[in-house]
DNA sequence: CGACACTA
DNA sequence: TAGTGTCGG
């Protein structure tokens, strides 16, 4: 979900230019493949699956996405969540319960013939279980492309990376690594910069967010962003009821942190929401490096395996493996 | 989401 | 060739 500093945050939001994007970027794993998951549907909300019913929509957007980067030039690390922290406990719940009852609604909206209804909850239904976690980390090691294990929250260490210069920047949708102190965000992180199809067509294009700019403009610390977060809601806190990102900015702004925590949030402890944020647990060792993609084995691991088409998977392994843009990839391997 | 086919 | 729609697994 990520932290609702939408509001405030907009002004400092800034389209990307293609040569911002060129370079190694630290993908949000568990991000995005909550967003091929819940998007890469039928018009009823099944997923793409495989003969033996084992879903395979976030191979398909790993495979598309992760080449069209490489061709770009941008060098893409992924970033998994290690074990959550407590502070977390209440989210998750929270979570596996929306998505249960989105599961259910998921098969009445079908049942009743409500197609936008069942694509919507079918989205909300989206988990993460061991298939789909192991089949992401294996077609991305037979992309060449480094993961890293992060001890606790993936964004943490996502953010770590481009703080020590690791990487350029975090490419995810949400703004919680802003909190986690990762100097760029990129979000809506795609090469084709197309449009969206079920509802409307509204043009997706890359956008770019610099810490500083934000911290600068709304003339605040990180520290007291963090609080503004607080007030609104974080992974690791319930938000004060009615207040948004533009209230919880004027709180700070006065000084009332501590007011409305006492007044609306009394069962919150900010100190450790706070520390987690400054000092999370982080991997810190990043030994990345990318490899050329393993042609044979990802035939036999998408076509073989999980039955996707070769028509569709052979020409785009020709084309970056292939003479015409080979040595743009080979000068990283 | 991203590829591709089709249309004007 | 830009816009629109459909398919993929």
């Amino acid at each position: 979900m990520g932290v609702a500093l939408r509001d405030i945050i907009a002004p400092y939001k800034h389209p990307a230019e293609s040569q911002d994007l060129t370079g190694v970027a630290s993908v949000d794993a568990f991000n995005a493949l909550y967003q091929f998951l819940s998007i890469i549907r039928q018009p009823d909300g099944t997923p793409l699956m495989d003969k033996e019913g084992r879903i395979t929509s976030h191979l398909s957007g790993i495979f598309f996405r992760t080449t069209n980067f490489l061709q770009q030039g941008i060098q893409p690390v992924w970033i998994f969540d290690g074990k959550p922290p407590e502070l977390k406990a209440r989210t998750i719940g929270e979570r596996r319960a929306v998505r249960e009852e989105a599961q259910e609604k998921w098969d009445q909206a079908k049942r009743e013939g409500d197609t936008a209804g069942a694509f919507r909850y079918a989205m909300a239904s989206s988990k993460l279980d061991d298939e789909v976690l192991s089949s992401a980390r294996n077609l991305l090691d037979l992309l060449g492309i480094p993961v890293i294990n992060a001890p606790s929250e993936g964004e943490a260490d996502a953010s770590n990376m481009v703080r020590t210069g690791v990487a350029r920047y975090v490419a995810s949708q949400d703004y919680d690594t802003l909190l986690f102190g990762a100097p760029l965000l990129v979000r809506n992180l795609t090469v084709s910069g197309k449009r969206r199809s079920h509802g409307r067509m509204v043009n997706v294009l890359p956008e770019t967010v610099v810490l500083d700019d934000v911290l600068t403009g709304l003339n605040l610390t990180r520290e007291e962003l963090i609080d503004v977060a607080i007030l609104v809601g974080t992974d690791f806190n319930e938000g004060a009821v009615g207040v948004g990102a533009k209230t919880a900015l004027k709180k700070i702004k006065a000084g009332e942190f501590k007011e409305v925590v006492a007044l609306k949030l009394p069962d919150i402890d900010p100190e450790p929401i706070r520390n987690f944020f400054l000092n999370p647990p982080v991997s810190g060792n990043y030994p990345i490096e990318w490899k050329k993609p393993d042609h044979d084995r990802i035939i036999s691991f998408l076509c073989g395996d999980y039955g996707f088409s070769e028509d569709r998977i052979n020409p785009v392994l020709e084309k970056i493996s292939g003479r015409g843009k080979q040595r743009t990839l080979d000068s990283w391997f």
